[in-house]
This record gives structure tokens, C-alpha cells and sequence, in this order.
DNA sequence: TAGATTGTTAATCGATTAACAATC
DNA sequence: TAGATTGTTAATCGATTAACAATC
């Protein structure tokens, strides 16, 4: 994840839905875990009892990725838990950037998954004068004011904003201007970017929402007039994560 | 949302797409701004250009919470963002009990959009003892010990788990006992619930993950043989971001 | 009335899933 | 060979979006 030209081999991710690609990182995380376990193979029926997808779509997955499975079998843990990784860009570590040192980036820069899944923290920023210095995991916390000099040493690939609101979007444009091309935003604000930048959006307060309306759902089908009774097991799906950036310096969709 | 029976009025939110759901914080958050900004109406056109979704897409979005809009003005901001904050239920408070008081659980306790959109953190409980009385935000830290006892005082709407992955399945199963029925799991684990138990899974280390993926496709599509040159901005929808609980005590699916 | 914008229709697209032939 | 499980087909379902009649 270095930005350097890949030389990589026959890695077949031309055309993977988008579907399938949200997925891969579930599939990821089960497959290490049963490595830990040293369980050699696994079906698609194992799988899909793991993560709760659906047997089928497990191996339509899989099957975007190439042809990695036994017929009478099942998969190679470890082969396919190393294809998965190659086709997520896992094989070579991710440089990533924190802005904001508040809880919140502190939680992310000392967050475990982020190692063993591949991604450094080069850089963990804040503008407050006091915070500078002090070490959080693996950071150590740097003056927002050397964003750019920090950036041109450390070459992220990946850029977290994790400030209020308010700081946001000039953090942004700061992150872009210093070559970033992909945006991870916990801010509550849409960020706009230029065409070729992506910005993913994580809105904690609208998981808890969406949680708060199928709890409403539930109580209404409980005790409401319809009277059935029957806690229904509502599924979300086709939720639009990505900040889209179709035109020059739109605004995009937030999660 | 306190686990009272609903005597409200008459609240089309029968059969609202997953996908509304999902938006509709999204457009709530705008309206909110709009609101602060004192404009009066805002039309479908604007309202996409503001969140980024298409403008079919908001007008659909809308007429299935009812016929909010007048056709040849648009919406009145104030009436539409009450009309979604009832169907999101946001018009009561819900009270969210807070597992973990690391740094991700005290983010979680002192971020301003909970409160902003009717979230009131009513527990916040860690293990270590050492952390208990200390105040984060609105909220004092207490002992997991008193899980049961808080919970039964305290009627929370919503458990949020931000242990480790270790302590996480044990926890649940406490919320679960204390009657919770809505969950937002933020350890990398998946959640082992009843049926009539929702889990959402916010997983940090997942989003680095499709980032770097996407960031892998555009430095393929810019330097490989196909040699296109084209940073193509890629749409990620579909991503299912709910445990399902189908089935008593089964896994579910993790995002 | 003329202009603007909603609410809805219908076509399209993509994702899900059961079913089964291929094959280890 | 018999049993198991993949990889793929095809049917179904839901979400997206352009287009436009309704109507303020």
C-alpha cells in the first residue's frame, strides 16, 4: 500500500461487486481466526454459519476471487485467507493518518485491529499544544501544524479525520493538497473532495438511529393494532457507506 | 423511546425500504443544519446536492413517510425534519448504556451528535476499577459488576459494547439478560444473540480495509496494462451492516 | 397563466438465493 | 464408486433513476 506502481501477479479483483468487497473483510477476519485454531479446511456451509452470510452468496463471493475451492472439500484456510488479503491490498502494510487526538482518534490509533489487519499509524495529530508529545499505542501525537511536513515524510496512504465538525473540512483540503486519495471521516459533516479522492463516512450517532427506529418498528408490532405479535427480524441492507465524488468538489453521501 | 407503549399518531412507517432507513438520519442531519441556518424550505434538488444522494432518490425516499412535500416549492425544513425524527423515533429520548469506558467507550459517552439526536447516556460501566467515578462527559463511570442493578434503575434502550473482543460475548449475554433488546457492537467479535435481539456491528477496521482496497483498484486502473488512466470513482452500496438474529443463537452477519 | 417541483411510474440495474451439474 | 462440496446458472427480489403527469 505503498504508493508504488504494483507489480503484482495474475490478482483477479477485475469487476468484484461491491457487495463482495464489504464482505471480504468479514471472510478475512474468520479465516485468521480459524488459522489461530489450526483448522485446515473450511466449506462454504462452515463459512456461512461463521459470519452468518448466506452459504450460497459465500461462494459467489469466493468465486469472484478465482477458483480457490475443492469440489468434496471445502477451501484451504490459510490459501484463501493469503488470496483475500492480496485482493484487499493487505499483502503490503497501509500507511495510515490520524487527525484529531481526542478520544476518538486516540481509540483508532491504539486500535488492535488496525495492525494485524495490515494498517500503520504513520501520523496522529491534533492542534491542541498540550496533547503534543504524548504517546498513545503505538503514536506518538504531532502538532496539526506539521500535517504537511509529516505528510510528505511518512507518504500515507490513508487519511482518518477524526476532529470536530468545525476543523473538518480544512483538514480535509490539507489531506488532499498533501497528495491523500482515500478519506476515512468520523466528523458529523459531509467533506467535500475532488473527483479522484474517496471519502468513506462512519456516523456513529446514525447506527445508534438506525438501531432506535427498528426498536420502534418492534414495539409497534408488539403492542400496536395490527397486533401480530411477532418480533420481526428487519434487515438492512443496501446502505450507501461511501461519500460519492462524481463531479469536481461535490458534496458526497455520508453514511 | 423508553420502553412505554406508542400511542402515536399516524406514523407511516409501514414498509419503509432498508435502504430509506438508512438515509433518512442522513437527511435529518442536513435538516438540522438548515434548520440552524434558518431556511425555510429546501427543495429535493437541494436537498440531494446537500447529501449527495440523487434527487429521485430523496423525493422517493421522502413520499414513503407520507406527502410532506408541496409540489412547485418544496419541503419546509422544519416540518419535514420533525416529520423523520418522529418515523427515525428520535421524538423520545432513547437511553444508551455504554460497556467499556476505553478510549473508543469514553468517545462514545462525549460525542455531541448522541445527545443532538436524542441519544442520553445513561450508563457508562469498565472493569477497571481504577476508572470507576470517573466522569466522561455527561457520564460517571461505574463498575460491570453493576450491569444488572444500573440496568434495572436506569431502563436502557440500547447497549453498546465497546470491550475487547474478549469480554464481548459475556457482556452481550448481560444485556440480553437485562433485557436489552438492541445492540451496537463495536468489538471485532460477532455476537452470539436470540432472535428477537437486534445487533449492529460498527467494524473500524473494516472501513481502512474497503478504502484500501478501492485506493489498490485506482492504482491499478492508473498504472496497469490495461493502462485506461482513468480514476474511476467506484460506488459501494450494499453493504448489509446488521448481525441477523434469524434463528435462535446464531451468528450473525458482521460488517 | 407560466414556472417550478413534487410524487409516482416504469425501466434498469445489481444483489440474493435456490438449485444443480461438475468434479474432487 | 459414493458422498460431499464447489462453481455457476437462472429466477427472484429490491434498489436506483430517468421521465413525466399532477399540481402548487
Amino acid at each position: 500500500m505503498t504508493p508504488q506502481s504494483p507489480s503484482s501477479g495474475p490478482v483477479a479483483t477485475r469487476d468484484i461487486p461491491a457487495a463482495t468487497v464489504a464482505r471480504l473483510p468479514i471472510y478475512h477476519r474468520v479465516l485468521g481466526q480459524l488459522l489461530d485454531t489450526e483448522v485446515a479446511t473450511v466449506s462454504s456451509k462452515e463459512l456461512a454459519d461463521l459470519t452468518g452470510v448466506n452459504s450460497a452468496k459465500v461462494r459467489k463471493d469466493l468465486s469472484h476471487l478465482g477458483s480457490y475451492g475443492v469440489r468434496g472439500v471445502g477451501y484451504d484456510v490459510a490459501y484463501l485467507n493469503y488470496q483475500i488479503s492480496r485482493d484487499l491490498g493487505l499483502t503490503n502494510d497501509a500507511a495510515v493518518f490520524i487527525v484529531g487526538a481526542g478520544n476518538l482518534g486516540r481509540a483508532l490509533a491504539s486500535y488492535a485491529g488496525f495492525a494485524s489487519r495490515g494498517f500503520q499509524v504513520v501520523g496522529l495529530l491534533d492542534v491542541d499544544s498540550e496533547q503534543v508529545g504524548r504517546q498513545v499505542g503505538p503514536a506518538r501525537i504531532s502538532s496539526v501544524a506539521e500535517l504537511e511536513e509529516l505528510a510528505a515524510v511518512t507518504q500515507p496512504d490513508i487519511g482518518v479525520v477524526a476532529t470536530p465538525a468545525e476543523g473538518a473540512q480544512e483538514v480535509c483540503d490539507r489531506l488532499v493538497a498533501a497528495g491523500i486519495t482515500s478519506i476515512l471521516n468520523f466528523a458529523p459533516t459531509v467533506l467535500t473532495v475532488p473527483a479522484h479522492v474517496e471519502v468513506r463516512k462512519v456516523d456513529l450517532g446514525l447506527e445508534l438511529q438506525i438501531l432506535a427506529f427498528h426498536a420502534q418498528q418492534r414495539r409497534r408490532g408488539d403492542a400496536s393494532t395490527n397486533g401480530a405479535g411477532v418480533p420481526r427480524a428487519i434487515d438492512v441492507t443496501g446502505l450507501d457507506l461511501r461519500d460519492s465524488a462524481t463531479g469536481d468538489s461535490r458534496p458526497g453521501v455520508p453514511a
